[in-house]
DNA sequence: CACGGAGTTCCACAATATGGAACGATGCCC
DNA sequence: GGGCATCGTTCCATATTGTGGAACTCCGTG
């Protein structure tokens, strides 16, 4: 998120939107009381404009709550299903599953989120959920860390200024500490959350680049700590890093 | 879609709703001169909705063309994983691909097009591909053509007017012959397609109502047409009617 | 080099979205 | 059971916001 286009003269359209975005998986049903004062609307504005994406079909009402409608389901799918980088990555990502034996994922940077986009199971019972389309908070994740270490400095800042929720004991919480780290990452070419997100959970991850040297996107492969000693991060990590350098080239063909 | 609920005062978010509604399978990739025009709107209006779709990720624009953007797939997911019909029926779903073993899928009328909603694999390797999330059209499938059945007249024919595309030899494209299947699918409660989407493939399917006498969705289950003989059409009818009247039920102990 | 067609910026105008006020329903508490 | 709070909803005058014409800038082409 490093271009934070500034939007003009759009305002009714951008406060639709923001509405969609108020359902959360905590919150997935929402009454309008609930949603004009968390977006600082209104009650009748919001009213409306939940009227026009009711509408449209992407939010629907029972029972005086609303929540998102089928329509929603319709559009992620399509996006996914087009998704011509999740179509370029796929090899890589099947690649990788293959020589590591553990689940791996291709995710993108969302908002302040990383968001699975796509994902390849292990060979073990035990292994990742890999839910592709949910997200999760940069700062307590692999892939999160990686991504946000190729942004500007600034970004970075605003994405860590905005708290960071600790979810076990591991979790790195200081904005100071994470942008410390972040520069071990780049120096070193990847990232590793250890047990910061669940417990038990390890993940190593590598971010590759689009056509300018912007972010693009991150690969990860994760599993259960038992699997992870520190030597094998250490291997993974730079076959990580090889793949992620590769898909970075792979525009140099095509690319300006 | 019964009632087309006429939005008021709130073309700017309506426009903008359905730009995003402009990308299809088809054409994932559209250009501002391609929107404008589709949707009748100046080019500098749909370049306006456009900026601000994309300053909050809903589309991305890469060498000149817009698609949709990661955020799209992210409030997909979200939707899909909050979606409390999906849970409901999800353990109907189970038993009947367990009793079955046949791929069984849930799905919903958005639009002018049924939703797979959710699915769960037969037991044979040969079987439907189940995307969810995909869309099919009304008129060449099981579950389209009785959740279709069940809506006031006039929303039917509004969706068999506007053309019928051919799938197959089989798919009927006569709205007059549909609306006399229709008729007779809601005498015997489950609809069947019989490669009228794609050769070798057929379907089975049965609709549930909501609180009202509304529709909800449907069930259905399908296969390659070696499997599936006159005789067990009819059985597997019979279990699917059986299994939508449950759900139907399902809502008068809570509801009004 | 002139042309057509792409995306983009600018701006005056009025159509459109806004939000205050007021209404009907429902639920809660005294 | 009456009154009070809170919910969703309708109506409407207002000016803010979105609209689209005109004009500009890049392309790639004939």
């Amino acid at each position: 998120m490093d271009r934070i286009e500034a939007p003009a003269g759009t305002q009714a359209v951008v406060r639709a939107l923001r509405l969609l975005r108020a359902f959360t998986p905590a919150q997935p049903e929402l009454s309008l009381a609930q949603l004009s004062t968390s977006q600082g609307l209104k009650k009748t504005t919001a009213y409306r404009l939940l009227l026009a994406l009711e509408s449209e079909g992407l939010v629907e009402r029972s029972a005086g709550t609303y929540h998102l409608g089928p329509e929603v389901i319709a559009l992620g799918s399509q996006a996914l299903l087009t998704s011509d980088l999740r179509l370029r990555v796929r090899p890589t990502l099947e690649r990788i599953a293959a020589q590591t034996g553990e689940a791996t994922t291709l995710e993108v940077l969302v908002g302040d989120h990383v968001l699975i986009l796509d994902g390849v199971r292990g060979r073990h019972v035990v292994s990742a959920s890999l839910e592709i389309g949910v997200h999760w908070p940069v700062h307590a994740t692999s892939t999160g860390k990686c991504l946000v270490a190729r942004l500007p400095e600034t970004s970075q800042r605003r994405l860590l200024e905005l708290g960071l929720p600790s979810f076990t004991e591991q979790t790195v919480t200081d904005p100071d500490l994470l942008l410390g780290e972040l520069e071990a990452i780049r120096s070193r070419g990847f990232a590793v959350a250890n047990q910061e997100l669940e417990p038990d959970y390890v993940a190593i991850a590598a971010a590759f680049g689009g056509p300018m040297r912007d972010v693009e996107g991150a690969l990860s492969v994760g599993g259960p700590v038992s699997r992870f000693p520190e030597q094998r991060i250490e291997v993974l990590g730079k076959l990580l890093r090889l793949e992620a350098e590769r898909l970075s080239r792979s525009h140099l063909r095509v690319g300006a």
